[in-house]
DNA sequence: CTGAAAGCGCTTACAG
DNA sequence: CTGAAAGCGCTTACAG
């Protein structure tokens, strides 16, 4: 049972383990002779070497850490397999760690990683940049934050533009004459849940709509939250007309509320959703989104934390994000089409 | 920048490094003086283990792989996230891996566990047991296998039952007057694949419906294949009245397509979708599916691996799977509401 | 081009 | 209870 280990490829070949190890990996001072019968050796016995005892004599591994915060939504999950298949190409394997939206969870897997002594950590980070999280930085750990930021750590990262999505879709439902619309906000210990809800109140402000604390909830970017939002919104004694939600699996919830109330989407309510995800597409109505990349995100990702490594200079990138107008927005309930109408509905 | 080491740590507490590895991995024979002087060094110099190291001198660690076939798809990501989940709570750690449905990205990434000396593989195989696999089989690395199996390759695994969803589904649209029923079958290198096809065809043939060869389509377990194989049937001269996908990214295919073309789910055409991904149950109408349990799956796989690596016996276990009868499917068309109507379409 | 030797950071019999 | 020493499987200056 025992694994074969390169001094048996040396045997095996008749020459030294230092030939053996310098044949494998590649090394320019090997003979012709040496190359041949190694290599063959190697093949004979199924050779594979030990990462742990390569990575802890060269005192670097070939494995990033790529953490995630909830790997069942779908907007990560594109992330994740997009950085992976870009790692792969490059020779990079990736470690995939799930954080759960949670930070303790976050620290832990931080911790793991940093025992596991990757070579940089890709991740979506959560809090304030106390905890495990400083002292990977404090260590000198190569790390890109991918989706989100955490204000004053001075990190490479590839996020998108989380203004411009949330001002098309507040100009757009103000066009449709909507005056009161509700927010399902993403968490405010995330840079994209305050970056969203700042940008929404800005827009608000701008379009002169409602702006009446009670249309705003905060979620935890987790289906459940955005139906508990939904619900609240809708109990209100002058429900909004409109409501957009910060994050796929939040828009998810709200729209199974809104099935549940025999509520139509665009008709009775306007719904604009976040995150392209494919589902929404296959909706009926299909929805208006906020989309952004998030394949181009991972492997963008990938590219910065292979620039830290190879000592090149890693250059923050900002993506697109816009308004995807589709079926699921329609004229503000009672206003007719026209848009900006004189009343209120 | 040089990682602490446990010699920091023991000269940091006077005492020697055995004894702070001792103290550190909780070994009884330690003085209480030793201990707190240890822990305390430790806490203050933030040391942090090199698991490379450990793993290398204990010769086995304490990560697990799971190596699932594609982590976009919403089924292989509840039993990453509840593996993860679970694993995590024994202390284990888990490497994903994405084989993205390749024979030879399976390889690659089984090559890497076995390089990475992982304690244990969780696979959702792919392909007729051979290459890396036997390998891995050979070398004696527990394996466990989850969803899928391969023929004559005897390990522990956690499956769900592939007869019994498809054969309810089959008689539930019989009992709708449905005759001809048109199958997006999942690729025939996985046993969940052939198993579905297989129980198909039994079930076609008991209730004495038509068995006709273009019926049947094979597919990859991708979205664009359900997509294909809905346009083939829907281009057939006698088309099916009824559509059954054998994964829910096949299902989602043939939805897209069946948008496109106006045609209404549940009363034009039926169709049962396969996994019960939340994503059915917000469509509408909602989706008739073939359910199973991926969730409890991916916990079970664990222990079945906890038991293999701690030297219990493992029992591989069957899951049920059962038709959720929900709207998409309705009775035939042409065919009124009655059941088993004489004449035909 | 090649080999002997040292060392990466741990753990663990072996003595005491 | 404690320490010195060996060893896990590699790689890499250092000589030759």
């Amino acid at each position: 049972m025992r694994a074969v280990t390169i001094h048996d490829v040396a045997a095996e070949a008749g020459v030294s383990a230092a030939t053996a190890s310098r044949v494998l990996s590649g090394h320019p001072a090997t003979s012709e002779e040496s190359r041949t019968r190694v290599t063959e050796a190697a093949r004979r016995l199924g050779f594979r070497p030990n990462a742990q005892a390569r990575s802890l004599r060269k005192s670097h591994t070939n494995t990033i850490g790529l953490l995630l915060s909830d790997v069942r939504n779908p907007f990560f999950a594109d992330i994740a397999h997009n950085a992976e298949q870009h790692a792969l190409e490059s020779g990079i394997a990736t470690l995939l760690c799930n954080a759960n939206e949670s930070t303790e969870q976050q620290d832990l897997y931080l911790d793991l990683l940093l025992s596991q002594r990757v070579a940089g950590i890709i991740v979506a980070p959560q809090g304030d940049g106390a905890g495990s999280l400083r002292e990977v930085l404090t260590l000198g750990v190569p790390v890109v934050f991918v989706d989100r930021t955490i204000d004053g750590v001075d990190v490479p990262s590839v996020t998108s533009d989380n203004r411009s999505g949330i001002t098309g879709a507040v100009a757009h439902l103000a066009g449709l004459g909507h005056r009161r619309i509700g927010l399902v906000a993403g968490p405010q210990e995330t840079s994209t849940g305050r970056e969203r809800l700042e940008a929404f109140r800005q827009a608000i402000a701008e379009h002169g709509l409602d702006d009446d604390p009670d249309l705003v909830h905060l979620g935890d970017f987790q289906v459940t939250s955005g139906a508990r939002a939904a619900n609240q919104l809708l109990d209100l004694p002058h429900p909004p007309t409109a409501v957009l939600a910060a994050d796929s699996l939040m828009t998810f919830g709200v729209l199974e509320v809104l099935r549940e109330r025999g509520i139509r989407v665009g008709s009775d309510l306007s719904v604009v959703g976040y995150d392209d995800v494919a589902a929404f597409r296959w909706f009926s109505p299909q929805l208006t989104v906020v989309a952004h990349d998030p394949a181009r995100m991972g492997a963008l990702a990938v590219d910065l934390i292979r620039d830290v490594l190879d000592g090149r200079p890693a250059r923050s990138v900002v993506l697109e994000s816009s308004l995807v107008v589709r079926e699921s927005t329609g004229p503000a309930l009672g206003t007719g089409s026209v848009p900006h109408p004189a009343g209120r509905q």
